[in-house]
DNA sequence: ATTCTGTCGATATCGACTATCAGATAAGAA
DNA sequence: TTCTTATCTGATAGTCGATATCGACAGAAT
């Protein structure tokens, strides 16, 4: 925790930044949340916990710095928000998820298991992959007994 | 065409609803549009020049109506509006999409290469996958010779 | 004719996000 | 120190895509 602190620290300074109170406040409420997909208005709440006085605006300043210094990333799940996640430390790329349509739950695959598929884009539409998303969207285990009809899921969702 | 329109006219009525001359003009632009992944502006626009008399909120309406029934798809590509396509016709699940970080052109890969990663999902995560979303972020082929460092395009876009 | 239902266009409203701006803060120079 | 400068912050107004609301209208049913 504190080791990530400091290093975040030194990638903001590499790139003249401060971490001042109010940003380390930010990146604490992520680190300590990592796992939960925050958008920036959950994020803007727990940091005003520990911090009353932070502005919003300085909670999408701080997440929109992050990003471009690719600390982190935004995520779009399609329910109007952009949420945030740090991304693993030395990924070259983004990780999977699988999102519940029934629960909501969003699970992660952190293995990236696209290589394959990636090369055959690579050569086949001579495309140099920077990044990329896939998402599955389904039945989580949790909630399989209490879906009968999975059709029936399939809604207007933006993805 | 005109039998596309017949078909979407029967998918209609078979829930209660009726193809009306606003629906089918907005119809008619996704059809003649196919490959453009429009916005709910850029239809509006383009229903106006047939049809000036329409209002923004009925193509919206039907845009979501047309989504509920699972005869488009509306999708994020990370720039804010919603875009929305035609589902391929018996296809079960969405195609995939590659976007440039340089030029922002989205080409398709009509075919679906997840097979294997789907398989893979359910059994190691007993998760049952009803569609899932694969976009590739990167430089694409009439692109490659103008972009020297493709690492400084990592940006902050949401995905 | 009268009611009911579905649909319409116009427009007010919403919510996430961004821009603006005056004041605070921190680093440098004198 | 004191002055200067650049950076950062909080409050809040504004933007923009999307939605909710509402009165009007057409077709079907009674
Ligand atoms: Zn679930
Ligand atoms: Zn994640
Ligand atoms: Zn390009
Ligand atoms: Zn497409």
């Amino acid at each position: 925790m504190e080791e990530r602190v400091k290093q975040i620290k030194q990638q903001l300074s590499a790139h003249n930044y401060k971490l001042t109170p109010q940003r380390e406040a930010t990146v604490r409420v992520l680190l300590e949340n990592e796992e939960d997909h925050l958008s920036a208005e959950d994020v803007y709440l727990l940091v005003k916990e520990k911090a009353p006085e932070i502005g919003l605006a300085t909670v999408y300043r701080t997440l929109e710095l992050l990003s471009d210094l690719a600390i982190i990333h935004k995520l779009n799940f399609g329910d109007g928000v952009t949420r945030y996640e740090f991304r693993a430390e030395g990924a070259e790329h983004h990780h999977h998820h699988l999102i519940c349509l029934h629960c909501g739950t969003v699970d992660e695959i952190t293995d990236d298991w696209l290589g394959p598929i990636e090369k055959r884009v690579e050569k086949q539409f001579d495309f140099q992959i920077i990044d990329h998303r896939l998402t599955f969207h389904g039945i989580c285990h949790r909630c399989k007994d209490q879906v009968k009809d999975p059709k029936k899921l399939v809604g207007s969702k933006v993805t």
